[in-house]
DNA sequence: CTGTGTTCCTGTTCGC
DNA sequence: TGCGAACAGGAACACA
């Protein structure tokens, strides 16, 4: 489920129990989700303490005293379920039946615990020493945080300009733009008014400057993962939503997931139209997505 | 280099 | 109710 600000989300839910006290046992109960997991993975964190907790794009990373970066992605099924202060394992003697997917369990000293489910294992985790980080393949060539200063009309069109591809695969690629998915990119563009079936070249001018849709469309990219972010804050409150679903947010989709409704723009007539693009379904309005 | 299609894996939903 | 097909939020990889 995971796109940027679930990703956000459950950063913020994790933090205060991944830094509040130190690693007292890893287990692991598997060999790899997508990735093997590194040599001796369990033993490099037992005894560490994690100094911060960060988000670059759809990345998790737990900064270790030991100099290495935790590195945790949620694929497509991933989450994170917090179990709050139980020392002797209580609880899940108490339950007869694992729940199933369980992959990894962080034991804290404080007694807590976060599990780590992914039915899917699409999602993966790697240790990384920090000055490696940045050249690191999965990092390296990374686009620009969408929340970030970078992400600027300017430096959208340069990266646009002349490609043929169309704006939705440009708006997914991680090169360009590092934390983008289906949804938000479908919610963006229909915000902006633009179709995600045009060239994305077209939206810079012959002299390499944003035509006013690109504008727009930064705009409405910022927007929508605040808002999305700011609900699942909201749903963090209640607390264990650190499972990172969408939370009350996807009430909020104006056209994802709704094929054949009713365009939401005011005063538009069309209805929200379903594609493939890449191998990923596509929602918005023909009439008034340009 | 650019753009597209396939693939990893399991669970849920939908039509018959 | 059962059963197969379609589809799912990511992104690495192979290939034209």
């Amino acid at each position: 489920m995971p796109e940027l600000p679930e990703v956000e989300t459950v950063r913020r839910g994790l933090e205060p129990v991944f830094t509040g006290s130190g690693l007292a046992q890893v287990e692991l109960r598997r060999a790899d989700l997508r990735f093997p997991f590194p040599q001796g993975f369990a033993a490099r964190l037992a005894g560490r303490r994690v100094e911060a907790l960060k988000r670059r794009a759809k990345y998790l990373l737990g900064e270790l005293d030991s100099g290495e970066t935790l590195i945790m992605h949620l694929g497509m099924s991933g989450s994170f379920r917090i179990d709050a202060d139980d020392p002797e394992g209580a609880y899940h003697r108490a339950v007869t039946t694992k729940p199933a997917h369980d992959h990894v369990v962080f034991h804290f000293t404080s007694g807590a615990s976060v599990t780590y489910n992914d039915p899917r294992r699409f999602g993966f985790m790697l240790l990384v020493p920090r000055g490696e980080m940045a050249a690191h393949p999965l990092f390296n060539g990374l686009g620009v945080e969408p929340l970030g200063p970078e992400l600027t009309p300017q430096r959208l069109a340069e990266e646009l300009r002349g490609r043929k591809a169309p704006l939705k695969a440009a708006l997914l690629d991680q090169r360009i733009i590092a934390g983008l998915g289906n949804i938000y990119v479908c919610e963006a563009m229909h915000r902006s008014y633009l179709s995600p079936l045009r060239a994305a070249g077209t939206l810079v001018d012959a002299k390499g400057k944003p035509k006013r849709g690109l504008v727009d469309l930064v705009e409405a990219i910022r927007q929508v993962l605040g808002e999305a972010i700011e609900a699942g804050g909201s749903s963090l409150r209640d607390h264990r939503q650190t499972d990172g679903s969408l939370g009350y947010f996807q009430h909020s989709f104006r056209v994802y997931d709704r094929e054949d409704a009713p365009c939401p723009t005011p005063g538009c007539r069309g209805h929200v139209s379903r594609v493939i693009q890449s191998g990923r379904s596509t929602f918005f309005c023909r009439d008034c997505q340009k």
